[in-house]
DNA sequence: TGTAACAGGACTGCTTCGGTCCTGATTGCT
DNA sequence: AGCAATCAGGACCGAAGCAGTCCTGTTACA
């Protein structure tokens, strides 16, 4: 699997969905219920990701009435790899990794002990390269989106 | 997170450990219990993971008397990327990737619909990169490994 | 002053994983 | 030929983490 949380999709879907500004109905900043709107997420749950991008300074929050959230940066100077700390936690495959190096039960005889170190090293490499602007650009194309592959959608 | 499972940690282990022919002991198979007895790791989840391992061809058995398992192919012949594969089914970050494109309750609105297809190449990439003979070299040097922590093994 | 919106929790149902066990099929040895 | 050792392939259960919701403040604008 090696897979990542739905929320993490969710954060990506919102931030893409926050670099939109919407023409000319608000200024800068977009509310929670407008962006479940758009996107069709669950409005707890986006309110739920916001909030958690704001506590990690990915989007900045404006309070109050007419407030709102927007991004702290442009789409192409975040990483995936930001998003996914942001929301995940700290990218770390095993529990071996990272800090907690006591609790491995089979301490002296594993012998592969730190080995992923490298392998998380590579894939947060290869995560910092990719920013959610080359997600929402790259991938399917516009041409490929013909109806008959999207059955009563859109 | 974005954390794989024990049991590709635990398959790393036993296939490491699998290399490591036994000098005299047994031709070229070694038994379940004899890894689990070498490695640490509970006997019946060894089992589960070279009965997994073997399912997907990355190491072959030996049925009867006498039989056991075997690496089908040397260490540095078999990437991370394969393993991980074989244990915790094929690489997807989010259910969007791979071939189910009509579970997503937000068809149309998705605006990153197989968007995650570039990241989870570039991670797909950078673990195929990464072989078993690498996790067994790079790390902790030979000399953490003092005869007094591997007790009565083998 | 009232209202709209974010802040930051706690809480619950559910899915998935980790781990164990059981019953067969196969092969080597006696 | 019979027995024992070993893999094969499930089913099964408990635990843990996640997804999603909700509630109570706090802030700022009209």
């Amino acid at each position: 699997m090696l897979r990542l949380s739905k929320l993490t999709d969710y954060a990506v879907v919102v931030m893409v969905r926050l670099a939109e500004v919407s023409p000319g109905s608000n200024p800068d900043v977009q509310t929670s219920p407008g962006i479940a709107a758009a996107t069709g997420v669950p409005e707890p749950t986006v309110a739920k990701v916001l909030k958690t991008l704001a506590a990690t300074g990915l989007v900045t929050s404006q309070r109050g009435a007419r407030g709102g959230y927007r991004l702290a940066r442009p789409l192409h100077a975040i990483s995936v790899s930001e998003v996914i700390a942001a929301v995940d936690g700290p990218i770390a495959l095993v529990a071996c990794v990272d800090g907690s190096l006591n609790e491995c039960e089979s301490q002296g005889l594993c012998p592969v002990r730190g080995r992923w170190d490298p392998v998380n090293d590579a894939i947060e490499r290869a995560l910092s390269g990719i920013t959610l602007a080359d997600m929402r650009e790259a991938a399917v194309p516009p041409l490929f989106r013909v109806p008959a592959l999207m059955p009563a959608a859109e």
